[in-house]
DNA sequence: AATTAAATTTGTAATCATTACAAAAACATT
DNA sequence: AATGTTTTTGTAATGATTACAAATTTAATT
């Protein structure tokens, strides 16, 4: 996507395509690398220049708001980010840390029976090892 | 369950059954209210005197290790503890920070269709508003 | 192009949960 | 009771996130 594109979406879920905001979305969608706020600093520190830690932080805050970003919280120490707000799974692997998408039906996910419950955010979290750190282990 | 069963749970586990973590599991396993450490220790204080914090997170680790208690990383903020280790789904209420449990069959959670991966833990996460503080807003 | 008011970003300090670590205490075995 | 091991404790360190006020940028107006 161009940042053109980006710059348009942001501004339909009522967010300013302010330059900054265009390039985090812009990497968020680019990388799908499920970034922590440090993996997001330290690449974009080298293509912004004066880049503080605090505006990824609120960047992320406004687009996790707006509806534009969901934060994963698979492990307890570290928010992770993601820009495909449609219902996905994610796989974490133990060793290489690694955050991977895994498609699933909307239908598919269980029913889970709350009756007069309001339900905004469904989050499906596997842990375990990725068959590439498997297949590295066996070897 | 009495304390003596936890006792006997806990040993099958390879967990040494020590006063202190008899009582912290009897406490997930009696109020089944998904808490923090911080809830735990200000809960246990009044009974345990000279408990420490430190403790609880000691134990909870260990139990975590020994698969008999549950991690949930629903919120970014904040590690609850479930001694339920059954399959089940977490649903948190945004008004009061509650946390309840929903069943789920296992086999009614979607195949994630992962080749060679490895699956060790799966978590089911809801976030929304409970009947009951949607029944306090609308009166 | 200069002015201005509002929104955004920055950097530092504060906060909060969790972990590290070494000393003290409890435990189990002899 | 004595001894060695395990557990607990308390304080300090860590690391992610937030608070906040000053500096900067933005967008609209003159």
């Amino acid at each position: 996507m161009e940042q053109q594109q980006i710059a348009a979406y942001l501004l339909k879920n009522g967010i300013r395509p302010l330059q900054k905001r265009v390039k985090i979305m812009s990497y968020l969608v680019s990388k799908r690398n499920h970034p922590t706020v440090d993996m997001i600093y330290n690449d974009l520190i080298h293509e912004i220049s004066g880049l503080s830690k605090t505006t990824i932080y609120n960047v992320l805050n406004l687009f996790v708001e707006s509806g534009v970003a969901l934060a994963l919280n698979i492990e307890g120490n570290e928010i992770r980010y993601d820009a495909d707000t449609s219902v996905h799974g994610h796989f974490k692997c133990k060793v290489c840390s690694g955050v991977i998408d895994f498609r699933i039906k909307p239908e598919d996910l269980p029913n889970p029976g709350l009756q007069g419950f309001r339900i905004d955010e469904e989050h499906y979290y596997l842990k375990g090892v990725c068959a590439f750190c498997i297949s590295k282990i066996e070897a």
